[in-house]
DNA sequence: CAGTTGTGCGCAAACGTTTCCCACTCTTGG
DNA sequence: CCAAGAGTGGGAAACGTTTGCGCACAACTG
């Protein structure tokens, strides 16, 4: 086909040529390889020196069929493969290719009949396992229609079954890392910016905020958080409207990278020294935004990676009869950059 | 398992539940179903009623250990799966998902074993096909190791075999597009700011403006395009100083939208009204860039999603013995918004 | 009414493994 | 010298599907 060395065989050998070669048959190849049964070195040998010769490679396919499991997840993204789905991906990925197991793509884009037909597709593949994970963390429903125990793990945005595996990020460790290295750091004048109040995302992380800061006796300088979109225009207009309302702001704590990254913007603007009169702490450690932004920002890493790598491992265990129900939180790490 | 009211089955029905439940043998329920055959409409009602009340779906494993394909095709990413293969790969999985077809993904992290590794495992899985993405546009080395005729498609990096099949985005209709957006508006001091001189894109997109500069009889504005990095802060710094070597500068054409978004930035801080006095246009229509900057950027879409779409096109067209070996380029797109 | 054509459907092989069961060949001990 | 036991390896069934072949029976035709 293409006149480069690449080998271009015409079909991969199979166990029988292996045998026929070696001199045994098939059920003694099968042996030799699996390392189970006995018989004579020499014999072993003869099979392992035939599967060289020919480049044997077992079949998948029948090995699955004859097993009835196919050494693959499904891993349904709910809605495209963004920036939060990716690296909770990847961990996945990592995690379980260490097992031989393969991962089948499957992205919903958040359509019900979509999630319907690729969950029918992964059952006919006998897939082991399926991993879940959308964008938002707000819970969503469990997936209908999973056969023959199938086990399944919602990563990111858990289940609004409690007896589901779900994975999530620790956002009220997250939120008490950010507020506490303010408060630390000697601000008490916080103010709260963050995503819109349907975001479970942005309530959550308003409440867990406005709760650590009545610990320290403290509350938001404006009184209550400021919910708008995710958006660097939203936090730009915020910091303006906050800066008008309380002038003595000595810190903003931000829902999301891009609305701290308006936030400093404003105040670079305004001729405001970051960190010097105000600081700013982002969420999320999206790195296009925290090292782009000038300063750089101080900003929560969720661990999306270990997310999903846990989410992987999660999965494992209840391939393997070890089922964890509940939700699983995993802590975030703060990162100290110059915003903060 | 759950109390839930979702179907928790213990194993799924076979062929042969369906056949002893219509009354008839295993070969005649098969050739009911896939409509090959003659046989009394009555009997392959009676077939179709007894799958329905087994709900049977045929096992992909025994169907694709006989047909000796997967219908499943491997997606290879080289180098994490970043911004720019992400869209390729949804592309590629929509055009897939129509032909019943799943993608098995692998990320490959640039790692050459890691690789061969992925390759061996997708050739175990007789996958039907691959397709192999990766972040840059530099060409790469094709895939060793695989056997039987499986087709592969290049999608984003071609291969550097002109044999293989490539899908690559125009570059040179892409600055194309810029430049004349650029001329057509009068503008006639251009200069250009991109990535490192070692990326192909780069220097092919450096190339190509100065070409169609050239068609104009005119050329850059500070006599050479300036490489730097693919960061928001090397388009502040240049700006600056091309700014200061040639100060009647009225556009800047930037090999991406961070480039393009720091450049505006300088421009905002040093009181230049863009597109006023100075036009500027970035390159990818990333909009968490384009739609973010101010004014928000014009700039030239890729057709990323394009790009995988094609690319799995292609790869079923090879699939079903039809294959056109080549570089297929996908024609870019002006997005114009307030920036030029 | 015998022979031919045609329809409907069952049987079995095949895809490439794994594993259970059994037969054979040595060796060894009585 | 023979029987028992251990060590080897062959044969075949099974996983669940698809499909080629051929048989039985009905319906024509001459």
């Amino acid at each position: 086909m293409s006149e480069s060395g690449r080998t271009v065989t015409k079909a991969r050998a199979t166990l029988s040529d292996v045998a026929a070669l070696a001199g045994v048959s098939v059920g003694t190849a099968s042996r030799a390889l699996s390392g189970t049964g006995r018989m004579r070195p020499e014999t072993r040998q003869r099979v392992i020196d035939a599967v060289q010769a020919l480049d044997f490679r077992p079949n998948q396919q029948a090995q699955s069929l004859y097993a009835g499991r196919s050494w693959t997840v499904g891993l349904m993204t709910t809605d495209g493969i963004g920036r939060f789905s990716t690296p909770v991906l990847l961990g996945a990925e990592d995690a379980l290719g260490a097992g031989k197991i393969s991962v089948l793509l499957c992205d919903t884009r958040g359509d019900v009949i979509r999630e319907q037909h690729h969950l029918r597709n992964l059952m006919d593949r006998r897939v082991d396992g399926i991993i879940v994970t959308g964008r938002r963390t707000d819970p969503r429903p469990p997936l209908d229609g999973v056969h023959g125990g199938v086990p399944v793990v919602y990563a990111l945005s858990p289940s609004t079954d409690p007896a589901d595996i779900s994975v999530v990020s620790d956002d009220a460790q997250g939120c008490r890392l950010a507020v506490d290295h303010l408060l630390t750091a000697g601000h008490t004048r916080i103010a709260h910016v963050t995503g819109p109040a349907h975001h479970a995302a942005a309530v959550d992380r308003a409440r867990h905020t406005e709760r650590f800061l009545a610990d320290a006796s403290l509350q938001l300088v404006t009184g209550k958080p400021h919910f708008g979109d995710w958006s660097e225009a939203w936090g730009r207009r915020a910091a303006e409207m906050v800066l008008r309302t309380a002038p003595d702001t000595d810190a903003f704590f931000c829902g999301n990278d891009q609305i701290a990254r308006g936030v400093t913007d404003t105040l670079r603007e305004r001729g405001i020294p970051v960190p010097g009169a105000v600081a700013v702490v982002g969420y999320d450690n999206w790195e296009t935004m925290t090292l782009a932004a000038r300063p750089p920002l101080t900003t929560i890493d969720v661990n999306l990676t270990e997310i999903g790598r846990i989410a992987a491992l999660r999965l494992l265990d209840a391939i393997d009869n070890n089922p964890a129900p509940g939700v699983h939180m995993i802590p975030s790490r703060l990162v100290v950059r110059d915003s903060a």
